[in-house]
DNA sequence: AATGAATGAGAGTTCATTCAT
DNA sequence: TATGAATGAACTCTCATTCAT
């Protein structure tokens, strides 16, 4: 099976997806995407369905793991913080399509499809809600419902890619930053993080490591 | 034409919209829901999408008009964004699921259609860019990036629409209250707006009125 | 739903099912068949399977309730055996499209489908075994594996809707007959039956009647 | 080409053919059934029909041969159907699934390969016609209708191809002269056949016979 | 106001088959 | 010998929509 058709197969799903939702993009579509024949598609995919959750289910997966080793002997809540949301920003502007399937479209997942993904994405925003919580507790972050916040926060921050280019006149390291300062501002912290950039940067070289 | 017919289409609609998209929706689903035969509700509505439009059409100008009414003569650009949040949050959380359709299926409608929705989407948030560009201007808020910053407010309050439910434990004055401290805390803006509160109370006001 | 329009649905699956079999027979090949699109087929019946499912459990029904009223105050085995015969030999020259469908394609069945059938085929075929049992214990007739002789008797009735036609050379009332002395000869049964003759005629009344 | 392989997909298909029916049957479940992949089949065979038509071929030719040889040197009419049915009824217990084959997806073959095997079919046949008709004129045998008799014998006998087990409680020479002594029954022969048994043991030299 | 009947187009998926390797 | 890759055609079934009644 080769890789590259099998890629151009993801590519174009996660292209149509993004941008005309799963059920607005047919099955004919995708395979003229990929430059195939929609037969032939089903050599590099299961069900449609399969595919997406395939795409889910990746994107997820790297981003947790990018999650676990950027988080790693960082004890600081706002410091977790702050990393969650220049990962969460970095990955949903570079990614912006992928992350727009994962976000957009959880709903079109079948019931037996659904509890996988919708675990892996809880799994990645406990994550959230610990960083938050545990700034609460000690007094670090000012905030009267936690849980609104996580939620606020993050939509804020997955919004990104809706709009985000390469090209726009904002650099994304700058967007990160600007995203945690307004971030940590929505949460009350006074915004003490010793350089900002630096955790940028540091999540630049976790996201682009091998 | 049955008045109250029509409505209840128009009610199956958005929610069979908002929970499974638009192109998730059969037209036979929408009948079912609206307890219609399929041809029966042809007499209700134009085509499925003349449908969706109407209703973006309906809920945008809403919302429009209920943010003339709640700006008209304030002229404090913090204010009015406070009032912009509260506007918005309450909308979101009252109105979930069909703001949930206006937001979420935009790129559902056809390329001759998209136009006239996205000028009243436009409208409506070039009144959250003025005021937060006024507001940098006079130097009360602080941000680098107003555009940004316009953008990320904007999806931080739109979100909750995808979790609100009245039997929650927050209520929703404390959450639009709350989403006012949050923003305004984003944008640097020290929170000394006398009463928060006060801004919910007129919010509720306005768009309770007939 | 035009009550005609539906059995020339069904009559054309008949015809269709038993000459080319379930899997060999297209949807559009039905729709063509009945005179119909494709589409327009969906509002006659479920799915291709409910369609067959429902031929024959209504052709074993029919079956089953004439059985029951050609049996009734019957109590000579050998004589309900050929009452039996000319039932089913009849049944398969006069429905022998039908009779080919229920026979030949049980196995297209999904396997949640089949039980429902099979118990009523099933129910059919104790009819004959009880009959071959009790003549058997009453010395009426001499055959050293009842159970064969039942699986042999009704594959031989049953072979006549292969190649009956109504503008053969045999009388179908003379058919019978010669079946029942077949049938009755393989049993060793002395053919000692008055009139085989009358039992066709009895099997003629009750299969026209109303 | 590997003798070995060849045999498991005719194998496969037999299995498949005779259980699921030649539409029933992909090619890509032959392909996993005879372990190989779907394009590696084409070594071993022509089209999914060709191979169909050869397993009825040499089926039919081998039982063929078989009946000649069995034939031979056999004048008495009653004699050689009683070879006739033991013959039968064993090659449809023996193979049973192979002559299910034969038997039930003639008319899955295209018009322009139906012909051939269906003159095998018929030279078999016939020799059963002749014997009866044989029978008949000289007295042996009583029955009205020659023709009929044929048909309902061969159908009575094929059918134990779909219920015979090695396993089950009667041994196959039991159930061959069970089969003898119905069909003979049926024909109103008086079963003077010295003994059937020894028919049954001539079958089975000449079946097992290189 | 309401609907059964109808349909062309298209949905996702599998079909039998070929071919370069 | 064996197979991954490929495909046009066909599959069953649903789509949004129309229309006569």
């Amino acid at each position: 099976m080769s890789e590259t058709t099998e890629r151009r197969v993801r590519q174009a799903a996660i292209e149509l997806f993004a941008t005309r939702g799963f059920h607005g993009t047919g099955i004919r579509d995708l395979a003229e995407a990929a430059g195939l024949s929609s037969a032939t598609l089903y050599h590099y995919m299961g069900t449609k369905e399969d595919l997406l959750a395939s795409i889910m289910r990746v994107s997820l997966e790297r981003v947790l793991d990018n999650a676990a080793r950027l988080l790693a002997d960082v004890t600081s809540p706002v410091e977790r913080i702050a990393r969650l949301i220049a990962l969460h920003v970095m990955t949903h502007a570079e990614q912006k399509l992928e992350t727009r399937v994962v976000d957009g479209e959880i709903r079109a997942l079948s019931e037996s499809r659904r509890p996988e993904i919708v675990a892996l994405r809880d799994q990645y925003e406990d994550l959230w809600q610990d960083a938050i919580d545990t700034g609460c507790r000690e007094g670090l972050l000012r905030t009267s419902a936690p849980r609104v916040a996580r939620l606020a926060l993050l939509e804020m921050c997955s919004g990104i890619s809706h709009w985000y280019s390469a090209d726009g006149p904002l650099k994304l390291d700058d967007l990160a930053a600007h995203y945690i300062e307004m971030a940590l501002g929505a949460l009350g912290a006074n915004c003490s993080i010793e350089s900002v950039h630096s955790v940028v940067i540091d999540v630049q070289a976790v996201t682009r490591a091998p």
